[in-house]
DNA sequence: CTGGTGCATGGACGA
DNA sequence: CGTCCATGCACCAGG
């Protein structure tokens, strides 16, 4: 019923949609992480974009509370200190991707703020909710925050009394708030605070209660969030008062088929009828679109306590389209050794992407952002979906919203007046991701309001991406927890918005790492935020001499920098004070010509291909979510190649559940095939082998001449990489594996001969013979016998000699093709091969 | 056998 | 350490 498309499109995109139906003013509490911290604008960079993705990162910051806990630390430039990494071979390449070793921090920069208005009404909840919104933590803006982000942390009193009302009618109560919401500013910090009295309007509010009750005062959590200009607009559409009495965001459980939706325990004894019996009392509410439902209000006997819970609920949560706002992790585990994406679930295989957490951010058991890295993308995965409820005064109808998770831009628009500010915290970027989506579930990112209840606002449902984990400590999370499952849609936007993170995203001032285990593979957290600084360029040379160039942003020459330096967003000559000699604009170049054509080259290259990568992506999102995850999951490579490759008719990736011959088939397939067969599996499987062996000798002789291009020019171009490939190889700057050079011309060698492999891993330059599980007899064949002898056998002659010395053994390569079968971007046999073998 | 109901359990979180 | 609550599961009723 309560379709989100047919609500208004909501004029803020930022905000997370309150589900408020009904109107009211009540109290504010506004919440904003202003999460900036260290803007920075790369050279090659769109500032508009970046700006926008800046924003979106501040809009994002769903939550917070707990996160204004933290401190900002990433807020100086001067901390970001860029673990570059080297580059053996001299290749160009952007800083930013050297991220892969780099622990990026991921704090949340945000610091959040959060005010609500005053109703002197009660006073004595103001006193205690102020007192409790002074506690909360959002105290930290960074000093990138624009203006007028809001985030105040101001005591909202709850506006209306509602103990009493209770016993009479349910919701029925007499308070209104107040229509005008005075916001006092938790604390000064940085903040300016006229700017934010323009804001608030804009800002989605975390409120206190309207009718927290004392001792039960309800947690942050479930405070309801809702925007001063929705509140406003609500209660003058209403001609009444609509009071947010809490929210709560939609476990499994709630939105499983079950049709029970747990209640806060707090909220129920606060906002409805009191009940005796365990049967309870069966209550109306209303939806946003107006329907009325009826829900049995009970309990259940619980720990010497009571769980209360609201049955029959399904239906309504169905018509409002809302699902589980939590994600999963554990996927994550159970896709190791696997496709990196199951089902419609956004998966990321951190085994073969190298997904490490980078940080995390806890704001509710169910509200955790978590900062991943897959190779070179930073993601932020949080996701949210949340029932609202509210009251109408007079009447003390009860109205249930929804809040799906989106995030406005307008105001984040409005926060970050500048780039030159420097500063904004790494989230911006992440949360950018989310901003793309073309829909979410409840098909709306947008707060509508005048629809439902005659122009009241509502809501939103809000599914918000969020990986939740555990907490640090190195504990397993990975079964046990269910918390981390991202849909592909979400996983979509992230594709269309990583570009921009890697081009911001720097290496944290300082990190160390916790270790993380999920199911059995570590992963680093990092509490520190990610830092944007101003993308450069590294080149390094096969000594290992590593240097960093930095475009001047007045005179765009190249200046020579520390590896290790980060930049703010704005740099030009003068900032220089690592090379007086070059600290003005008038110094001449340090860099010759050649050497900076090619580093334009390869950044042009790269933006050619961001673009390109950015079309396709728009292109792949109907048909699958799936392979768009994958294709953000793994930069440089797989992306790369996919987008740029074309369509094919190659086989999807498999994936659990396909039933196609190469996965039905045993992981010990012997027998299956005989040496001659041609079908299209064992055909596919001998192209496979061929372009190992391509590349292994690829690989080899490039190798060997690698150190003398390198002496001689620093760009791959003599190594006779396309542009895109080469375009590739900047994102690939990984500065932890030494051999990705190696790997990425593998990978380029095998792109030139027509071969697209995104079976590669991306960060092990031995990948291609490291795969896990066979599926095919040749491969298990092979494996069983000499290379050389295979190669022929599969009619791969011109590789055999140089296989056979770069071979490591042929187990090893047989492991290799497998998991490059069986990830199958190469395997090109569809039905077609299926059809043949069965 | 399936689905609904009520309760129990244990992890997560707050005090 | 106590409380909350998400979820699992046993039990029961109906088909």
């Amino acid at each position: 019923m309560a379709d989100t498309k047919s609500t208004t499109t909501k004029i803020r995109r930022d905000e997370i949609s309150n589900g408020f139906d009904a109107v009211t003013g009540g109290n504010v509490g506004l919440l904003r992480p202003a999460s900036v911290k260290d803007q920075v604008v790369g050279n090659g960079i769109n500032e508009e974009k970046l700006l926008q993705l800046c924003n979106i990162m501040e809009a994002n910051e769903p939550d917070h509370f707990q996160q204004s806990q933290r401190v900002d630390r990433s807020a100086s430039p001067t901390q970001n200190r860029g673990e570059n990494l080297r580059n053996p071979f001299g290749e160009v390449g952007s800083s930013f991707f050297n991220m892969n070793k780099i622990p990026v921090n991921c704090q949340p920069s945000v610091g959040s703020f959060t005010y609500s208005k005053l109703d002197t009404s009660r006073p004595h909840l103001e006193l205690k909710d102020m007192k409790e919104s002074l506690t909360q933590p959002s105290l930290s803006i960074t000093l990138g925050v624009p203006l007028g982000t809001p985030n105040f942390v101001v005591p909202c009193p709850g506006s209306a009394a509602h103990e009493d009302e209770k016993s009479i009618l349910p919701f029925q109560q007499g308070q209104r708030s107040r229509p005008i919401f005075p916001k006092l500013i938790k604390t000064g910090t940085t903040v300016n605070s006229e700017a934010r009295k323009g804001m608030a309007p804009l800002v989605r509010i975390a409120r206190p209660p309207a009718e927290g009750r004392g001792k039960n005062q309800l947690l942050p959590r479930y405070w309801p969030r809702i925007t001063d200009q929705e509140l406003e607009q609500l209660s003058g559409d209403l001609n009444s008062t609509i009071v947010p009495l809490f929210e709560k965001v939609l476990s499994a459980s709630d939105a499983g088929r079950i049709g029970r939706l747990v209640l806060p325990k707090a909220c129920a004894e606060a906002y409805f009828p009191p009940i005796s019996q365990s049967e309870g009392l069966p209550v109306k509410v209303q939806d946003v679109k107006g329907n009325e439902w009826t829900f049995q209000f009970r309990f259940w006997p619980n720990n010497n306590s009571r769980m209360y819970v609201l049955e029959g609920v399904t239906p309504c949560i169905q018509s409002m389209q809302l699902r589980a706002g939590d994600t999963g992790l554990n996927k994550v585990s159970a896709l190791q050794g696997s496709s990196p994406i199951i089902d419609s679930n956004l998966l990321l295989n951190p085994t073969q992407f190298n997904m490490k957490i980078l940080s995390r951010e806890k704001f509710t058991p169910l509200f955790t952002t978590y900062y991943l890295r897959a190779n070179f993308i930073l993601i932020k995965f949080h996701f949210c979906n949340a029932v609202t409820f509210s009251r109408i005064d007079p009447g003390g109808q009860l109205v249930m919203g929804f809040r799906k998770a989106t995030n406005s831009t307008d105001v984040q628009d409005a926060k970050i007046p500048t780039l030159s500010n420097g500063s904004h915290s790494g989230d911006a970027s992440f949360s950018r991701v989310f901003q793309n989506l073309p829909s979410r579930a409840g098909g709306d990112t947008s707060l509508h309001k005048s629809e439902n209840f005659g122009g009241m606002s509502n809501h939103v449902s809000g599914q918000q991406p969020i990986l939740t984990m555990e907490k640090k400590g190195a504990r397993n999370i990975g079964s046990k927890s269910k918390r981390l499952l991202m849909h592909s849609e979400d996983a979509l936007e992230l594709r269309l918005t990583w570009e921009e993170a890697q081009d911001l995203l720097r290496p944290p001032p300082s990190a160390n790492p916790t270790i993380v285990t999920i199911d059995d593979h570590e992963f680093e957290e990092y509490d520190e935020p990610p830092v944007f600084g101003k993308r450069t360029i590294f080149t390094a040379r096969p000594t290992g001499e590593q240097k960093q160039w930095a475009q001047c942003d007045d005179c765009s020459k190249w200046r020579r920098l520390p590896v290790d330096v980060l930049l703010p967003p704005k740099w030009s000559c003068s900032d220089n004070v690592w090379d007086l000699s070059r600290c003005t604009c008038s110094a001449p170049e340090e860099i010759s010509t050649k050497e900076q054509e090619n580093l334009l080259r390869a950044s042009k290259d790269f933006k050619k291909r961001k673009i390109v990568k950015s079309q396709k992506s728009i292109q792949e999102l109907e048909p699958s979510g799936l392979d768009a995850l994958a294709s953000a999951a793994v930069l440089g490579d797989s992306i790369a190649d996919l987008q740029e490759s074309g369509t094919t008719t190659r086989h999807p990736r498999h994936r659990p559940g396909c039933t196609c011959i190469v996965c039905i088939q045993p992981p010990s397939g012997k027998g299956k095939h005989k040496s001659t067969c041609t079908c299209n599996v064992c055909l596919t499987v001998k192209r496979r082998f061929k372009t190992l062996m391509l590349r292994k000798k690829k690989r080899q002789s490039e190798r060997e001449v690698e150190p003398l291009l390198k002496d001689r020019n620093p760009q791959l171009d003599e190594t006779g990489m396309s542009g895109t490939l080469r375009g590739t190889s900047l994102q690939t700057n990984y500065s932890e594996n030494e051999g990705s050079q190696s790997r990425i011309k593998d990978e380029e060698a095998a792109n030139s001969s027509g071969q697209i492999d995104l079976n590669c891993h991306p960060d092990r330059e031995d990948m291609e013979l490291e795969g896990a599980g066979l599926s095919t007899m040749s491969l298990v064949e092979a494996a069983s016998q000499p290379v050389d002898s295979y190669s022929k056998q599969i009619g791969v002659s011109s590789v055999t000699s140089e296989q056979q010395s770069s071979q490591p053994s042929s187990v090893e390569s047989e492991r290799r093709l497998s998991g490059e079968v069986y990830h199958g971007s190469g395997h090109e046999s569809t039905s077609d091969g299926c059809k043949e073998h069965h």
